[in-house]
DNA sequence: ATTATATGAAACCAAATGGTTTCGTGTCAA
DNA sequence: TTGACACGAAACCATTTGGTTTCATATAAT
């Protein structure tokens, strides 16, 4: 059993945008370090730091190759957080008021909701 | 426009694992701070500072009623969280990997997966 | 062989975090 | 009215966090 020794939990590693932000730019591309901090306002060290983290996480893979090391994004953790999440689920299903949120971003899951006819109202109280 | 004053956010409000007990103990009940606080091993006012983090990310809901402040789960926020996770989703969706987790977690989205007759199979090189 | 590049390690620092104890105040009960 | 209860605010503290700069080392290029 491999055990990844994972310091860092996924819901601290995710907790920092600058980190977030990192997952986003390594989700396709491998990338190294040197070129990954061109993206951010901090020293490269600090980029590299915020890169081993996601990596005790689980979440960013490194390979070595020459001088280089080459980081890419790992997303199997991220499953836990999406387990996490359906717990709540239950507590939304139902509720009208996650309409708004749904409408105000306009997009969920990839998909994008479309004009309704108002079917469900609130009663009149 | 009410504007949540969101000083704190989704992803650092969970960050914490006592907050993240907090919202499964308030996804139910409505419940005051003291009655809260016997769930965990510190004082009452470090739960009641908890709270105020879960409230500021509007992840939590206060009413006050007589003498005690009665906190529940409002999971509204939460749906930041399931947007920024699908995006993400698209990179390990097609991957085999992802079986695996599925597996050892025997259970997905309240999915629980049951014994196929494997008729996907893996090609044998 | 020498120089330039890519990187991590180390030492350091300010600010944020997660906890404590003490105190003041509003509310309920006798 | 006098206490007991529920709570937040404040002051305080140790540790963690997110950043810096400097230095050492391995690899690549000339």
């Amino acid at each position: 059993m491999p055990a990844p020794s994972q310091k860092h939990d996924v819901f601290q590693a995710i907790a920092d945008p600058t980190r977030r932000q990192l997952l986003r730019l390594l989700a396709d591309k491998e990338m190294p370090v040197t070129i990954i901090s061109r993206h951010f306002p901090m020293s490269r060290t600090a980029v590299s730091k915020h890169l081993r983290i996601l990596a005790n996480a689980g979440l960013v893979k490194e390979q070595k190759v020459g001088r280089e090391t080459r980081y890419r994004l790992q997303p199997e953790p991220l499953i836990e957080l999406k387990q996490w999440l359906s717990f709540f689920e239950r507590f939304w299903a139902n509720k009208l008021s996650m309409l708004k949120h749904y409408v105000e971003n306009e997009e969920i899951d990839g998909l994008k909701l479309v004009e309704s006819k108002h079917e469900e109202q609130e009663p009149k109280e």
